[in-house]
DNA sequence: TGAGATGCGGAGGGCCTCTCCGTTTATCAA
DNA sequence: TTGATAAACGGAGAGGCCCTCCGCATCTCA
C-alpha cells in the first residue's frame, strides 16, 4: 500500500465520533434502536427484523447497513440500555435531591430489567461474548448504583450504613424471580417499602 | 370416577409407559433424541430440524410428530439429560463401591452441564414453564446427589463431615462460570482434587 | 392371515434473514 | 449558490427454515 494521502486538506473537527457520520444516518440509526427496544419488549425477541424496519418507517437496506446481524441489533438495544441507565443516575442527581434520585433511579432499574428479560435469551444464543458484555454492564451498573448511594449518604437523605451492593441485590430480588403479570409492579412497590427504611433514624420522634 | 372397564380384557402390561406405543415409533424417538442431542452440542442451539431429521435418517413430519415444536424437542432433550444422569447415581451405585459411584456421577455432571450450557438459552425463549422445569431438574438432580454422598459417607469412602450440597455447589462452581476452550478438562482435574480432598482422615499415616 | 389403526416421508406454502444494486440525498469546494 | 461526489437509502429477490398435509407403508391384533 503507497502512502497515498487522501484525507481532506484541512484537519477536520475530529471530536465528534468517527470521521464524519452523516446526518440522516445517525438520525436512522438512533430511531432503529428506539423502535427495536419497544418492538423487541412488546413482541419478544424474535420480532421479523422486517416489521422494525417497517415500524421505523425505513428500508430493511438501512437497517443491515447499521446492524450487520440480528446479533448486532439485540446487542446494540442492549448496550444503549446499561448506557441509559448508567447515565440515568448522573442526570437525576444534576436535577433531584440524592435521596429522590436514588428512589427514582431503582424505578428506572426495574424497566432495564424489563427489556433484558426479554433480549437476555436472544443474546445467549449469539454463544461468544455474551457473557463478557453481562460482565461490563454489571460493572458499569455497580458503578452507577455506588455512587447513587454515597451521594445520598454524604446528604443524610438515607441511612449512614446503607451498602449499594447489598440495595442492587435487593432489586435484582425484587425483579429477578418473578415472572407473573404484575411483576412490575410489585417491584416499584417494594422499592417503595425499601426505601422508607433506608430513612436515616429520626432522633426528633 | 365410575369403574367402566374399558382396558383390554386381560390386565395388559401397563408397566411399559402409556397405552400402547408402536415398537418404530418409540426407537424413532429415542433416536431422535439421541441425535437431536449431538447435534445440539456441536452445532448449537439454534441447528435446523430438517438437518436433524436427516441426521436421525428421519422424515421431517416423523420429527414433527413426535415433537411439535422446536421448543418441544429442546425441553426433551433436556429432560433426558437430567433423567439420565439422575439415573446414572443408581446404576453407578449398583457397579461400583460408593466413593468411586460419586466420583464418576461426578464427572457426569460434566457433561450434563456442557449440554445444558448450550439448551439453556433456546429454553429460556420458550419463557413459560422454564423456571418450573429448571427448578424441577434441581430436585432431582438434588436428590441424587444427596443419594451418593449419604452412601459414601456410611461406607467411610469419604469423610462424614461431607455435605451434599456443599458438593453440588462446587460441582457448580467448577463449571458454571468457565467459558473458555479447556472448561470441560479443567472441571475433571478438580474434581479429582476434590475427591481426594474428600478421603477420610487416616488415623494409621 | 387380513383388516384397520398407527406411523412414515417429503413436497410445498409461507415467513424470515440477508445481499445487491440502481436511485436519492447530504456535504463541501469553488 | 452550485455542481460534483461520496454516502446512505430502499426494496426486490435468493436461499433457508419452520411447519402442515396427505398418500403410502408398516405394525398389531383378532
Amino acid at each position: 500500500m503507497s502512502a497515498a494521502p487522501n484525507q481532506p486538506t484541512a484537519a477536520a473537527p475530529e471530536a465528534r465520533t468517527a470521521r464524519k457520520p452523516r446526518a440522516d444516518a445517525a438520525r436512522n440509526r438512533e430511531h432503529l434502536l428506539e423502535i427495536a427496544k419497544l418492538a423487541f419488549t412488546e413482541a419478544g425477541a424474535d420480532v421479523s427484523l422486517d416489521e422494525i424496519a417497517r415500524r421505523a418507517g425505513v428500508g430493511i437496506g438501512t437497517l443491515y447497513r447499521h446492524f450487520p446481524s440480528r446479533g448486532a441489533i439485540i446487542e446494540a438495544v442492549y448496550r444503549r440500555e446499561v448506557e441509559q441507565l448508567a447515565e440515568g443516575a448522573e442526570r437525576l442527581l444534576a436535577s433531584l435531591p440524592p435521596g429522590a434520585a436514588l428512589h427514582e433511579w431503582m424505578l428506572l432499574f426495574v424497566d432495564y430489567i424489563a427489556t433484558k428479560k426479554v433480549i437476555a435469551p436472544a443474546l445467549g444464543a449469539i454463544g461468544a461474548g455474551a457473557t463478557a458484555l453481562f460482565a461490563a454492564s454489571g460493572t458499569r451498573i455497580t458503578g452507577a448504583m455506588s455512587m447513587l448511594v454515597e451521594k445520598a449518604r454524604a446528604s443524610g437523605d438515607i441511612r449512614a450504613d446503607t451498602d449499594g451492593e447489598d440495595l442492587l441485590r435487593a432489586l435484582i430480588g425484587f425483579t429477578y424471580g418473578n415472572t407473573g403479570r404484575g411483576w412490575e409492579a410489585s417491584a416499584r412497590r417494594l422499592i417503595g417499602i425499601l426505601m422508607d427504611g433506608l430513612r436515616p433514624v429520626n432522633l426528633a420522634d
